[in-house]
RNA sequence: GGCGGCGUAGCUCAGUUGGUGAGAGCGACCGGCUCAUACCCGGUAGGUCGGCGGUUCGAGUCCGCCCGCCGCUACCA
């Protein structure tokens, strides 16, 4: 008898370099949610996440910080499993990429590609940065030997080296991705991935040398490890026990993998199916990609301080309001899920968290049911009384909410969802607020303020299911008030007789204690929930002895003109005055000056580097400046100097 | 520059295959209720649905152009 196919959702592994943060909780905290849905509505459940070990950039900052690579991973990988367990992420598999199991899988993998002629050995020769661990073809590299990402110097490979034939599967992708519209969501990310398929797929190099940290090359380990994202993206293949048991196949394929859109297109959607048809392994059901965080309208990232700890975000809520943490905890789920970015990105900011705790659940779901509970205490002593059933209208509003927020769950659109939801919390509130039982309770009809009470019962029994898969803990506290037992799976939930007649209720007592309007607190002394600051941004570089600084050859210019480079959107074309030399340079800052605003100024630039051809324009030098996340800031003497001064 | 998408009330956004007078939440103001965590309910907010033109009996909803913003991509020496 086959087993019955488990629902298979996996989050990416994450890098092990930085702990969570809330990019990362959003994955996860969207992948526990789908899974635990799932589950209330019956199915097993598979529910992956896990750590990426084996980049050589892991290898890297271990050793920087004088630890064995081993022990850092192992501190670095229970360090997110502590997160995720604090984050109430019900996890069934913790996969990590240095398990000896998922080795074996990869070289394997790569063995058996090998055979079938889909890896090939080749031989590289271009260019290589060490730091973003890259490949480049030569038209993208000009004299300079720069790498075109980070700038920083390139090396000359000329080695052996295997290559993935991804471009054979280009136009099966293609197919594939027509074929089945749901297999890229959102739409967005869609259209992106076809955008890049149709600009040509290049076999891609799947072995490096220069490391030893990672999966060495099966029988040939004379050419370094396999490639980290050929190694990570077989974590979930790794995860069902492929190669350790026939029926893996009652997880393969997965049916929802959840991650965050910049590793879609180009590794999920295309690499990772191209690999999986080379193996004529079923692909995935779903692949789907959420947008970002923007924090005060910019990207998170350390240097400026505005990347969040989701732990510390909701141990300070729980602080401000008197909010149990595991409730706060919750809180902050509800945010996330409540404000998920889908298409595009989504601003997060403590302010949004504290109007969705008082307004959406101290106000709404927290007071419904303590106002609800209060009232059966004071007039029917706790317990349900004899008799009472949810009036017609009601009770359809119910079953009909229900399956929208079933919908929207199965869509991964949780902001919808939980709109949903929260219809139903509005519609007891005007109903006690139309049929008002305290006032039935003054004219003696006991017998219909029962009635009308039992509905709102029902309603947060209802809504403990509902809100289940984003609040796992709360909706336990729901259930626990109403005296039952546990939350009810989906299929009972919409159950509109099922409290019976004497049934007792707890006490109730406010889950979500309203948020007090802060004292008019604006210098506010560093809030608490202010990011932990990590380590300096770039990591220093291995060190060069005076003689190859003294190579450079840096003075300072007097920007004379400055013009946009015709056809391009970040290219400056200077004219300098270099001690009585003109030169022009490009400068790649349009984004950030305006021509404008350079004329006239002094900067430090590069003089004695290889000329280069820029956009038809021979740029003769390079100009220094301080790269704040990608945005250049210019330097500027600290007084008038004489143009050409050298600077050393 | 190429491709994709977006631009709807102060803010955040919903708006199905084009069709009675354009919506929700938050905030603000006014009123009501009092069971409840000063909660909840109702009302008000006069938004050229980015601009111009077109298709149509009729367009926020389709087409073209323009402006602004975002994403991917190219260019960043």
């Amino acid at each position: 008898m086959p087993r019955m196919k488990r629902y298979y959702i996996t989050t990416p592994i994450y890098y092990v370099n930085s702990v969570p943060h809330i990019g990362t909780a959003l994955t996860t905290i969207v992948a526990d949610a789908c899974a635990r849905f799932q589950k209330r509505r019956g199915r097993t459940v598979y529910f992956l996440t896990g750590t990426d070990e084996n980049a050589p950039k892991v290898h890297r900052v271990a050793q920087e910080r004088g630890v064995p690579t081993q022990q850092f991973v192992d501190e670095m990988a229970e360090a997110f499993e502590g997160a995720w367990r604090a984050l109430h992420i019900e996890y069934d598999v913790f996969i990590r990429t240095t398990e000896a199991r998922h080795k074996q899988v990869v070289a394997e993998v790569f063995r058996r590609l090998r055979d079938k002629g889909d890896i090939y050995k080749g031989s590289y020769q271009g260019w290589y940065c060490v730091s973003c661990e890259t490949f480049f073809a030569s038209s993208k590299v000009d004299e300079s030997r720069a790498c075109p990402d980070c700038g920083k110097p390139l090396e000359w490979r000329d080695e052996p080296c295997y290559y993935f034939r991804l471009s054979a599967y280009e136009s099966r992708l293609k197919e594939h991705i027509a074929a089945n519209p749901h297999f890229i969501e959102p739409e967005v990310r869609r259209n992106e991935t076809l955008g890049f398929i149709a600009e040509g797929l290049q076999d891609i190099a799947v072995s490096r040398t220069g490391t030893d940290w990672g999966v060495p090359v099966p029988d040939d380990p004379e050419s370094g490890v396999v490639y980290v994202w050929f190694d990570a993206l077989l974590n979930y293949l790794t995860a069902t026990g492929w190669l350790e048991r026939d029926d893996y196949t009652d997880a393969w394929p997965p049916d929802l993998q959840l991650m965050g859109k910049d590793i879609l297109p180009r590794f999920h959607a295309t690499i990772w199916p191209a690999m999986l048809m080379a193996l004529e392994l079923p692909l995935p059901e779903r692949l789907y990609g959420h947008g970002w965080w923007i924090v005060n309208k910019q990207k998170m990232s350390k240097s400026l301080g505005n990347v969040y700890a989701p732990l510390e975000v909701a141990e300070s809520l729980a602080q401000a309001a008197g909010c149990e943490t595991p409730y706060a905890v919750d809180a902050f789920r509800y945010y996330m899920l409540r404000e998920m970015p889908t298409d595009s990105d989504a601003e997060f900011s403590l302010e949004g968290l504290e109007t969705r705790y008082n307004g959406d659940l101290a106000n709404d779901l927290g007071n419904m049911l303590h106002r609800t509970l209060s009232m059966m205490h004071r007039y029917f002593g706790g317990r349900v009384p004899d008799g009472a059933r949810v009036d017609a209208g009601l009770a359809d509003l119910f079953a009909q909410q229900a399956a929208r927020v079933a919908d929207a769950y199965e869509a991964v659109d949780f902001p919808r969802g939980l709109r949903e939801a929260w219809q139903i919390i509005g519609a007891v509130n005007r109903y006690y607020d139309e049929q008002a039982p305290w006032t039935l309770m003054k004219q003696g009809d006991t017998t219909r303020a029962g009635q009308v009470l039992y509905a709102g019962l029902i309603a947060a029994r209802l809504l403990s299911a509902l809100v289940e898969p984003a609040m796992p803990q709360v909706a336990r506290e729901i259930a626990r008030q109403l005296g039952v037992g546990e939350v009810p799976p989906w299929s009972e939930a919409s159950a509109m007789d099922a409290l019976p007649a004497g049934h007792a209720l707890q006490e109730p007592k406010p889950i979500f204690p309203r948020l007090q309007a802060k004292p008019e607190s604006k210098p506010s002394p560093a809030p608490p929930a202010q990011p932990t600051p990590q380590q300096g941004a770039a990591p220093m570089q291995d060190t060069i002895t005076i003689d190859d600084f003294k190579r450079l050859q840096i003075r300072i210019a007097t920007v004379v003109a400055a013009e946009p480079v015709p056809k391009s959107t970040k290219l400056l074309k200077l004219t300098l005055e270099v001690g009585g030399e003109t030169r022009t340079i490009v400068a790649g800052i349009a984004e950030d000056y305006t021509p404008d605003q350079i004329v006239g100024k002094q900067i430090p630039v590069l003089v004695n580097l290889q000329p280069a051809l820029i956009r038809g324009i021979v740029s003769e030098g390079m100009m220094l400046a301080a790269d704040v996340d990608g945005k250049a800031v210019l330097l500027h003497p600290d007084r008038e100097v004489p143009s050409g001064s050298i600077v050393r």
